[in-house]
DNA sequence: CGCTACCTGGGT
DNA sequence: ACCCAGGTAGCG
């Protein structure tokens, strides 16, 4: 349920909500929800904190924390908050006093009454904490691809990108450390409003054909962040974003521009949708 | 590089 | 009763 747009929804409602506010408490459910470091020396770590900040990081969370003002661990090293919601995790703000859902694998207390859960019914869902370097370094974070969402990720730069890479130009572009950001739906999504065909190899397409593509990843990411995305935000209002507009989960269908049905075929493990007509 | 495991609830 | 899932690590 999360790729950038959504997790770049719930950046923004934890700037605007959850930014400046100390953590009183944290309890860890699903002990195999936290990465590192173990869960207990994880709340540990955590209580007494308070969130700096929130920004996506590919389809991470990464949160910085301050020390909280009056709790006296002045020059202590500077820690974050990482969260990853995989597949099915989202956030919720809620008071407290909420009975806590059977899926919710850790919650964050804050101070005046609130608190922010984790919750995953697959139970993917994973969090960290530490020092930035050390979750860097341990999460491979180094190594993520150009955010395809930045301002200055341009059709250049995705295509040094994309050049030289021997896979499936649809596998290629899920992997995150080629460029991060783009999911199973947007993705497919984006092959579409190209006209590109998602079996071609990756460094097969023209200049043009990586212009057009950059012009509709942009384009879905865009888009999707703008309607809030998909799925609910911190506060359960749902995204406006359709669950798939053009091609994803639409198999049968047939196509906006050419009536073709709709195809829908199995690459590297994942549902791949496209027109067969008009995606060259 | 491609495949599988990780899990459980919601959709069909 | 089945599948099946928008992600990723870890394996061969």
């Amino acid at each position: 349920m999360a790729e950038a747009p959504e997790v770049e929804v719930l950046a923004q409602d934890l700037r605007a909500c959850v930014a400046g506010r100390p953590i009183t408490a944290a309890a860890v459910i699903d002990p195999a929800a936290v990465r590192f470091p173990p869960p207990d020396a994880y709340t540990r770590l955590l209580t007494g904190c308070t969130i700096a900040g929130a920004r996506r990081w590919a389809k991470h969370l990464w949160l910085p924390l301050a020390d909280t003002p009056g709790e006296g661990s002045a020059g202590e090293p500077p820690l974050a908050l990482e969260i990853h919601l995989m597949l099915f995790g989202t956030l919720v703000l809620l008071p407290s006093t909420t009975a806590i859902a059977p899926t919710t694998l850790i919650t964050w207390t804050l101070d005046g009454g609130e608190e922010l859960r984790l919750v995953d019914r697959l139970g993917y869902a994973r969090s960290a904490a530490g020092p930035p370097g050390e979750l860097i370094e341990r999460l491979d974070l180094a190594t993520l691809g150009p955010d395809a969402l930045a301002p200055d990720f341009g059709p250049q730069t995705l295509r040094e990108r994309l050049q030289g890479r021997r896979g499936v130009l649809k596998s290629v572009l899920l992997n995150q450390r080629v460029v991060a950001g783009l999911g199973n739906r947007d993705a497919d999504e984006s092959l579409w409003l190209a006209a590109i065909d998602p079996r071609r190899s990756a460094s097969s397409l023209s200049d043009e054909e990586i212009q057009r593509l950059h012009a509709a990843m942009r384009g879905v990411l865009q888009e999707g962040l703008a309607l809030r995305g998909t799925q609910r935000d911190l506060f359960g209002r749902k995204g406006g974003a359709p669950h798939g507009r053009y091609v994803f989960e639409r198999s049968g269908s047939p196509c906006a521009r050419c009536g073709t049905r709709i195809a829908a075929i199995r690459m590297g493990g994942r549902n791949t949708h496209f027109c067969p007509q008009c995606q060259k």
